[in-house]
DNA sequence: TCATAAGTAGTAATAATTATTATTTACAGA
DNA sequence: TCTGTAAATAATAATTATTACTACTTATGA
């Protein structure tokens, strides 16, 4: 998972122009800001985290509306909000399938594709459970700047 | 993962004494309680759940003791912590290895195992990661009940 | 341009969790 | 079994994360 470059980023914002009107949702200068922000970001940046980027930018920008905001464009499929065992929620732009190795001891999260498990099929066990949507696998361990800066 | 009868219970919670001891943790009434109905859920509960549970039983248990017991028993490794996408953390004492199937509608946690996951090799991509500890698989979609119910 | 409903900023409120403190309890040692 | 002591608890206050309220602003379609 790279960070989009200047030209991806404009496509990016195009097309979710275009998914916004499609949805619905008015295209506000705050909506592509924090949009913005957190497709170009790369570690699964919390409301706070975001807010505090974007306001240099938008200094009137509101908390209330970074986390309005974040919660329609989950809602609405756009961005995701990611489990963590944290207290802070946290969010990404990043729609491509993934997951995720996350560092018990600072927190950051790695993203990693991994198409053997992509293909595993699903325990028999699991077959009347329901309708399966999505499928997540996420590491826990120490990342190697934890493991060094000890 | 199916429930422990009234015996494995008692192995569970005579486990539960020895390594509050060997962790040099006191064996409170309130400690037992919390734990006995944690180790019988199949649910993975909130401490709120918890203690809403326990207090039929032990009515002068505080909201905070739960808490703070959840907090003190995760940090020596007996119980778990569940990553979920809610605002309030949910426990469990299974500690087995296993992984989860979440309902994105009514939220339920239903454990399941998953050998073949469980065995497929960690891409190379994340080699140089760090030290992984622990894999988990997260399926998301719409349990049964929740699809019926509609 | 203009009407209007959706969205925002600022602030207040709520929900979940953690801290403070006086009291109680587990348990090691006599 | 009794006792001293540190750890744990209950009650309550405080903090943190998130959401609600409301008057004002803005995107958008006519
Ligand atoms: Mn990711
Ligand atoms: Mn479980
Ligand atoms: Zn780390
Ligand atoms: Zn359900």
């Amino acid at each position: 998972m790279k960070h989009p470059n200047k030209h991806d980023l404009l496509v990016l914002l195009t097309e979710f122009e275009n998914a916004c009107r499609k949805a619905d949702l008015k295209v506000t200068h705050q909506r592509l800001e924090i949009f913005r922000e957190l497709a170009q970001a790369h570690d699964h940046p919390s409301a706070e985290m975001l807010y505090n980027r974007i306001i240099k930018r938008l200094p009137t920008i509101s908390l209330d509306t970074v986390y309005r905001t974040l919660a329609t464009l989950e809602k609405h499929g756009l961005i995701t909000r990611v489990q963590t065992l944290e207290s802070q929620a946290r969010f990404e732009a990043e729609m491509i399938r993934h997951h995720h190795a996350v560092c018990r001891k600072c927190g950051a999260i790695t993203d990693f594709s991994w198409n053997t498990f992509d293909e595993v099929q699903v325990p028999a066990e699991l077959s009347g459970w329901g309708r399966i949507t999505k499928r997540n696998a996420i590491l826990e361990g120490i990342c190697n700047d934890c493991v060094k800066g000890n």
